[in-house]
DNA sequence: CGCCGTCAACCGAACGATCGTTTCAGGGTC
DNA sequence: GACCCTGAAACGATCGTTCGGTTGACGGCG
């Protein structure tokens, strides 16, 4: 997790700092951890910490693109490219759990963005567009005849995603079952939660 | 709005201001809402709008009351207390529904709580004491078998708060269809939202 | 009716604390 | 000695909160 290149000191690779800022900014919010709470994670003083990133809102926008790049990079994949419309679906909802799994703090933190900054609203902007993605996909596979009849498409991929991304509220990695979390959703998306009457 | 009694001057009442702060803390989240921000929106000065609230802590105490005070009526209810688990179940999410609907500004507010301050704390429990009666009803379902086989109890509890709270990201009162709401997620909830494969 | 004391409502200015950020004077290693 | 790293101290700005004073409508009194 240290030693950059293998010279000089310990030394914090910008790496380092950036996870432990993104678990700082998870447990007290962005806008309540100060730069003194960050150099204090991390073990240095604040002007320390300050030779190493260059701001706060920076360490914001390298966490909120990888969470970003991570979501965008499933609908990249071949299986969400081609096919039915609703195999794609089960694909990228089955892969959005694994990257929020893999990612769950920079996932976590893009999830609770509220476009105060410039970079807020890019990231907002940018998890909007990822959500569209969805919704069009959802009513896709409506339009397709795929989905059983009843089923208001907008209202559903709204509940979907938040079905989703909800599980970054509670899901901590290293516990069993962790696997086989993907697999549950999609399952569970797919057959409800609670038996109707 | 206005006027507490026909006396004075047009005055702001607690009531009034506690509507203006907590669309402020929604927007821009409570810790990046200065009381600067608050009693501009409100149309007043700083040291005018500190006649009227004692702080800033005591806005979000009352506001996260209210949110709590909506969702655990719920649970007092007499179709929350009698019958079959199921149907007590399909109650509770119909009705939390519905309060997140009327409620909407102050059970959004409590999902955002971080635990920063003695408030939050406390808030933060009590709404996962009230998780926690959902998730034991899920569980007594299951234990009933009143649920398909399969479904891990926790799992499906902590999917369908989820699902249901993420209502509050994106639902608006006023647009068509808000009527039909709860039902519709209750039966999406129980159907499922794509079928499975 | 007219006058006045009273008090809630309001505002301008300032409080100490803390914010994100910068400066500068060293230490450590090559 | 050159270079990277570190930390103590301080920067202006803004935070939540308080203080002192002005305004103006109301109730009581002559």
């Amino acid at each position: 997790m240290t030693a950059p290149t293998g010279r000089r000191r310990p030394a914090y690779d910008a790496a380092s700092l950036l996870t432990v800022a993104v678990a700082e900014f998870n447990t007290r919010g962005y806008d309540a951890t100060s730069m003194e709470d960050l150099s204090r994670a991390a073990g240095i003083t604040k002007s320390s910490f300050y030779h190493h990133v260059s701001g706060k809102e920076e360490l914001l926008k390298a966490a909120l693109t990888r969470a970003l790049d991570g979501l965008f990079g499933i609908l990249s994949e071949p299986e969400s490219l081609s096919g039915p419309a609703l195999d794609r679906l089960r694909h990228i909802i089955y892969r959005q759990v694994e990257v929020l799994q893999s990612e769950l703090p920079y996932v976590t933190l893009l999830l609770r963005v509220r476009g105060n900054t410039e970079t807020e609203r890019w990231a907002l902007a940018r998890r909007r567009a990822f959500d569209a993605s969805i919704a069009s996909l959802v009513a896709e596979a409506v339009a397709d005849g795929e989905v059983r009849a009843g089923v208001e498409p907008s209202l559903a991929a709204r509940l979907l995603s938040g079905t989703v991304n909800s599980i970054s509220e509670w899901y901590r990695p290293g516990r069993p079952g962790s696997d086989a979390l993907p697999g549950e959703v999609v399952r569970i998306v797919g057959e409800g939660i609670i038996p109707p009457a």
